[in-house]
DNA sequence: CTTTGGGCCTGGACGC
DNA sequence: TGCGTCCAGGCCCAAA
């Protein structure tokens, strides 16, 4: 469920709470998520200090002390609690997971109803090559991605612009919503084949993608503010979207007449649905 | 190598 | 009320 700037907001919440407490307690409540939990995560997590909390491409990633590093995916459903210390921290429920225990009082809670989340622990020198990470592409908010990076590794691909934006080898943590609200944007078919879009338009892609990804976390940083009184799921902020999930209705600018039109189009790619205009995204 | 399609899971919305 | 179908914001892997 979770896309780039959820994730963040979920990261941005962990941080302050996370960083320089040790682990206390590991609980774990079934054997896997989407894989198997590794082997002996509670023994090898339990006493170490945590030194900080980042975030590569849809992965959280928590570092502790002896270079060990906690790698932590959401998945589609995957919701994160933090109870403060003195906050009562309710009976697990059906698909609570997870929970850590720190040292200062807090209580992190990790629910996924569909399990297509993941936890696994690595050594901090074997990220660069961990199979997670190592064909990951450029982070879209770093500096090093601009048009130029991303015409270069869309050179030469056949497949249609929305899904080589979810490869996550192409750039790291745009999913299915950013895609198409990029997209519209730029004014960029979501069917147009990667590879032949002009550089020119690719740099508006780029600059669209921070645009709305930046815009994403900060709209979730506002509900992160909210959440700090409530026990409420972290990054679960309803976003407007100005395409994702609206067929048929206008999209703004569009002075068309949507009886006529149709308004905004549904279409489906490689499996999943994708929104656009065809009347301004060419 | 690239691209496609199915599978992993549960729950909620909807139609009959 | 119940049952079936479809859909969901991610990712992996086998097959073509």
């Amino acid at each position: 469920m979770p896309e780039l700037p959820e994730v963040e907001t979920i990261r941005r919440g962990l941080e302050p709470v996370m960083t320089g407490a040790t682990v206390a307690c590991l609980t774990l409540r079934r054997k896997n998520l989407r894989k198997p939990f590794p082997k002996d995560m509670k023994k090898r997590l339990e006493g170490l200090k945590i030194l900080a909390v980042d975030r590569r491409a849809k992965y959280l990633l928590v570092s502790l002390e002896n270079e060990t590093v906690l790698i932590w995916h959401l998945g589609m459903s995957g919701q994160v609690r933090i109870y403060k210390k003195g906050d009562k921290v309710p009976k697990p429920e059906k698909h609570d997971h997870v929970q850590i225990d720190l040292s200062n009082g807090a209580t992190i809670v990790f629910t996924d109803p569909r399990r297509f989340g993941l936890m696994d622990l690595a050594q901090s020198d074997e990220m660069p090559t961990h199979p997670l990470f190592k064909n990951t592409g450029p982070e879209p908010l770093g500096r090093g991605f601009n048009g130029k990076v991303l015409a270069d590794r869309l050179k030469g691909k056949a497949t249609e612009i929305k899904l080589a934006l979810m490869d996550q080898k192409v750039v790291a943590g745009v999913g299915n919503i950013y895609a198409s609200e990029a997209l519209f944007r730029a004014g960029i078919s979501p069917k147009a084949r990667a590879g032949s879009i002009s550089l020119a338009r690719l740099s508006v892609l780029v600059s669209e993608i921070k645009k709305i990804l930046k815009k994403a976390i900060k709209a979730g940083g506002s509900t992160l503010k909210d959440h700090r009184t409530t026990d409420g799921g972290l990054g679960y902020f309803q976003n407007s979207h100005t395409v994702y999930g609206r067929e048929g209705q206008p999209c703004p600018g569009c002075d068309c007449n949507v009886r006529r039109t149709g308004g905004i189009k549904r279409i489906v790619q490689g499996g999943r649905a994708t929104f656009y205009c065809p009347r301004r995204q060419r």
